[in-house]
DNA sequence: CGAAAAAATGCAATCGATTGCAAAGATAAT
DNA sequence: ATTATCTTTGCAATCGATTGCATTTTTTCG
């Protein structure tokens, strides 16, 4: 930098200030000066000035994954989330770091947060356990969730209105004649149980019942879905007419242990599924689902965050949902 | 850290080295202090030790996505790469900083490596153009890129053997009674240009001609697959009985336009996919396709980059891929 | 025109870790 | 005991941008 202030026959701190756009400069010199560093292809040094500022512009994300099963890698929904995050980052001037939690460490705050990796966090998934962004939080780090914005906790929670999904998902099955509705998905994890708090309100609204032996409680996998509902029919027959999937890539199993077999879709079992993935409109049939706006959360997310940073108060927010009716469920 | 060294009892330059497990300092020294550290939450500003050395431990991954489709954001196989080498780099020791080519600067040579946010580039994807890639590394951006591997250039470009690949799959349908082969693709495209070698390869040593009005040379998404198929029944029948397709998610567009017009796969028409994306095999039926090995790709490209920023001489790779046989072609 | 006020710019300290070189301490050799 | 050698540690400069405060320049106005 000071090469252009040379260049520009002022002092390092006209040059700094004139980049910065600050006002105390005058505008005719800002622009000089702006113009010989664009000239100059000159770019200020980003370790320098973070460590000057103690401000990065730089947001972790960290894909909070579950230990044993593959949940990310082969999720497209919290890849699409990433994408959409990177976006809103972008358009307030952030960058993405990106991590997930099989990280070498995990105390967040030290390694993001203390040593000025970054100015917040973003932490995609509730996972099983909050403890490390509890930590982190509790430690002071900036720092919003992705998850079931009902869960009580000290920072803000992020997510889609689960309960809802999980509701209009199974009323849509029950208005269409379906009846003995298995879920699937895990209830014990925070999201997935609004879900099913949801499924079960529809059926209590309805005047059903609903069987307990149906509540399959599954990791969030294609994998895990086939092999359960292949299981099932096999042990059971076919003793349920609808399924209401916790993700699309559950859906996605079920339906070919479904069809693996010959059953027909809609018509002996309906299925609605959940994220309204890219590929969902492409299956045949077309999968009925909930759609979760990932491009409107990111942007609240980063919102939410930036308040923080900010030092404004941030609050857990609700993200609308939406059923988007096809062909798996009618 | 000078709170660090003065609990220590040492100084600064002591506890810096000792924590960088310099061997000049005594190892009892260097693990007392370590100890020491950890047990303060001690956490050493990566801001000053970025200015100071010079190196950020930090490689971008910029998408080079294709201005006026979505490929990206809805393209597993992209967002797959990403996840791969995201952890390619952590074993190393570096963090993962995402961007996309829809970032406000086209000088990624300043805005990465002279600003010193980051010690080197990955480029996923050649897009129509590589002028921004060929500028940077032409300005001395330590470079790698994942595309074609056949191409020339000033940096090594990492990719899956494309020509084998598009062989291998046009060779499994000919194999299989297939003789009029769509090719679903834009053939303009470096990667999918060698695809489309490799089924012109496969048809000349089948002594078999192949039909020029059967190459669609579309964008890179389902729905323009999509459209295009219905597009040729409709104008032309069902004039083919093959489809080798440039992606999965391609195949996948293909697959729901023929399944819509009850098209027998793969009685009347059998398709081949490129990049075996997780949903591949859960498709009804389970789609045939080319395996792209991303795990060991996203290693090689860190290997390579690596090696630039360590001035060893870097090369471009080709890694292996596979044909993956399942049901939508036999 | 001269003094006061306002605007524009520069000086120099600072952020925190790293490292070449010098100094101090320990050990060995004579 | 003294010198030579080796080990261990500390001093102080450095990386490059930022910013409080001081200084200079310009403008305003009586």
């Amino acid at each position: 930098m000071s090469d252009l202030a040379r260049i520009a026959g002022v002092s390092t701190s006209t040059a700094s200030r004139a980049l910065n756009d600050n006002p105390v400069i005058k505008q005719s010199t800002r622009e000089r000066i702006q113009a010989l560093a664009k000239e100059h292809n000159f770019s200020i040094n980003a370790a320098a000035s973070r460590l000057r500022t103690q401000r990065t512009n730089v947001v972790a994300v960290i894909l909070n994954l579950i230990e044993h099963t593959e949940q990310s890698i082969n999720d497209p929904f919290l890849l699409k989330v990433v994408g959409d995050l990177n976006q809103a980052l972008n358009d307030k001037g952030y960058e993405l770091l990106l991590s997930n939690s099989f990280m070498a460490t995990d105390d967040w705050y030290n390694y993001f947060i203390n040593s000025r990796r970054a100015d917040g966090l973003i932490v995609v998934g509730q996972g099983k356990s909050e403890q490390k962004a509890i930590d982190a939080a509790k430690a002071g780090a900036p720092l919003v969730v992705w998850g079931d914005p009902n869960s009580q906790s000290g920072y803000p929670i992020i997510g889609s209105n689960n309960r809802l999904g999980g509701k209009l998902a199974t009323q849509h099955l029950i208005e269409s004649g379906h009846k003995r509705l298995v879920f699937l998905g895990d209830t014990g994890h925070a999201e997935m149980g609004e879900r099913y708090a949801g499924y079960v309100e529809a059926h209590n609204e309805a005047g059903l019942e609903h069987d307990t032996a149906l509540i399959f409680p599954i990791d969030l996998t294609s994998q895990a879905a086939y092999n359960k509902i292949n299981e099932t029919i096999l042990q059971h027959g076919l003793n349920f007419d609808g399924i209401v999937a916790c993700s699309d890539m559950v859906a996605l199993g079920a339906l070919k242990a479904l069809k693996e077999r010959y059953i027909a879709i809609p018509g002996e079992v309906g299925i609605v599924g959940f994220d309204d993935i890219a590929m969902a409109e492409l299956l045949h049939p077309a999968l009925t689902t909930i759609r979760q706006n990932t491009r409107e959360a990111a942007s609240v997310m980063v919102t939410q965050l930036l308040n923080q940073l900010n030092g404004k108060p941030a609050f857990s927010e609700v993200i609308d949902i939406e059923l988007i009716v096809r062909k798996s469920a009618s």
